[in-house]
DNA sequence: ACGCCGTTCCAAAGCGCTTTGACAAAAGCA
DNA sequence: TGCTTTTGTCAAAGCGCTTTGGAACGGCGT
């Protein structure tokens, strides 16, 4: 079924049928009616080659997926596809997918864009100065990137969440309840996102003119298992800190285990604060001790980039180049007072 | 630059210029050369949609991406993508990929080839009585399953690796050196090939009259940090085994930490055949130990299917419906005979 | 010299959709 | 009533490629 069979079927042309399809004004709206009968009936599909073809428009977005062993095991970046998905679906757009080695990203980048089958480019999982930034500049098609890239020009169209004044806010809060020694377990530190966070910290540490010593940063993939033996790190030091920041509620399943095994109460003897994406499947507020967070959801931020990058490529309405979301700070159970002891030693 | 301009350049029909690309025989050499150097001059790429509207075929294969923190893609699944990847690229084909919640995979995989955007499907991490065999049956649409579906007709293309055989000889080789208490650190155990993997282990011990009791076996994502977990538990039992079977070589590596910190000698005092994928990040010859393992590469398992899938859709030559691969098993020194006290003890 | 055939090329007809430009019919206005 | 607008519809021209059905050309045998 053809959109011309389909026409002689209803006895319509060719154009007012595409047009009653395509949500036209200039058609009757009992015609419209009529004619979405007839394809629900018929179950007419419109040939998307067809369509492309007179359009100039792919209905699909690029990316390229990396594969090195620390990206892929991420729950991470699968909560964040979901909601890509989830936005592409409703409008029927799909994504091109390109696996490639991170070596050859840039690579990989330019022949997807120069493929002709897609209408945009996502990008994810920015590093300081990335080079996929000049590239996709250069490209005249258009791009979203998720994250920011720490030291290049912010001239690019991005959606980021403010990790600076999140992991900030949190180590302030750390701070008023008395805590002096932190650590912080972070992903890993070429990403932009991590470079962010740790700066976020130490400004609201050097404002009460305290550091981060360097044994006290753990920078790794996002594991609760690698979180654990980090911890475990921290915990084996002379003077262990009492204020935790983990870059992910993942990471804090693994930092609350060595901290039970080490028999330290999570809220009492020690303070952690987890930056939670809302992952469905692990809920902050479930831990045994609820965890206090900034909140920000991953997939919610994928079904934005999805609205805008699909918004851009079909040209409705104009999109805020840039937009930086704020975090939550949820304070639960998991922050306390420093213990005693550990206020007045002065530790770092 | 499109074929008509191109063609126009060079003074020939575009008839002529699309068959010197397409390696049509009825045109002369020395045009084919001229053509292929203007190509190369003037940068001209056909245009994918059209080539899709006349052919018919949209150059692309589709796959469903489950989204689900258990089976999320893990860097089994990346170094298999890798593979297709690999060989998609060289065909200038692509993946339209289609992230969808693991309960709802049916569906999206309908959904997938009913948009008119791919040629083929695959499918991958085959369950017992996978439900969308019949779907895809149903669809009219090639495709082809990594793994095949345990309890279903094996009438379907498939391609996969010989699990049994793998773990029935892996077993032998360890029974022949006198092992009789056995565990094995499976993968996930709906999956398709932990199921045929233990039934390949359970064969090889009921020759010799011997069972793998059920805490005996584990099955779990294949993380090391499960497999070290797992291992720990194998070794607080009473009698523990003394000869292990991984499905991974990254179970291996947390089983093999385990038996270390319990002050096991790998290869005397406990013997251990792992899977190997060939993941190039892990490899079982440069483990302190070096491993014994049953070898199938999944990147080449990628590279084949997208072969198979590519020519399928391309309709160049006829492939087998179905191929079964045989593992090696390369005897490493991480295997040795069953250390004495343990043979006697008759154990299960 | 003639007809025949293989080679090499071409013109033109799609593929199924969107979109332009026109045109009746209906409606608004004087 | 006659005039201009607006509304609803259509025929036809692309979009850039592949592919069918010829046609021009030379070489071959006779």
């Amino acid at each position: 079924m053809n959109l011309k069979q389909l026409s002689e079927l209803l006895g319509l042309s060719q154009t007012t049928v595409s047009r009653a399809l395509n949500g036209y004004p200039e058609v009757n709206e009992a015609t419209r009616e009529r004619v979405l009968q007839a394809v629900k009936e018929t179950g007419y599909r419109p040939n998307k080659a067809a369509q492309r073809l007179a359009t100039g428009k792919a209905g699909s977005i690029g990316l390229v997926m990396p594969t090195a062993p620390d990206h892929y095991s991420d729950v991470h970046f699968g909560e964040f596809l979901t909601g890509l998905g989830e936005e592409a679906v409703r409008h029927d757009f799909h994504f091109v997918i390109m696996p490639a080695d991170p070596n050859d990203e840039v690579g990989a980048l330019r022949r997807l864009a120069v493929s002709g089958n897609v209408d945009a480019l996502f990008v994810a999982y920015m590093r300081g100065h990335d080079p996929r930034l000049p590239m996709l500049k250069s490209l005249s098609m258009p791009f979203l990137v998720h994250g920011r890239s720490f030291g290049s020009e912010p001239d690019y169209p991005y959606l980021d969440i403010d990790n600076e004044a999140a992991f900030y806010d949190a180590a302030r809060l750390l701070l008023q309840l008395g805590h002096t020694r932190f650590a912080l377990l972070n992903g890993p530190g070429h990403l932009d996102f991590a470079i962010r966070r740790k700066n976020g910290l130490v400004a609201a540490l050097s404002e009460r003119g305290l550091s981060l010593p360097e044994d006290c940063m753990s920078h790794t993939s996002m594991t609760d298992e690698l979180g654990q033996s980090a911890m475990e790190r921290f915990l084996q030091m002379p003077e262990p800190p009492t204020a935790i920041l983990c870059s992910s509620t993942v990471l804090a399943l693994g930092a609350i285990r060595a901290a039970n095994q080490a028999g330290l109460k999570l809220g009492e003897d020690i303070s952690l604060i987890a930056h939670d994406d809302v992952l469905p499947h692990l809920k902050p507020e479930n831990f045994s001790v609820p965890l206090t967070t900034t909140r920000s959801s991953l997939r919610a931020a994928g079904v934005r980039i999805a609205q805008r990058l699909i918004g851009t490529v079909k040209q409705d309405g104009p999109f805020p180049e840039q937009e930086l979301w704020k975090t939550e700070l949820i304070v639960r159970a998991s922050t306390g007072p420093a213990p005693r002891q550990a206020q007045n030693v002065g530790g770092v």
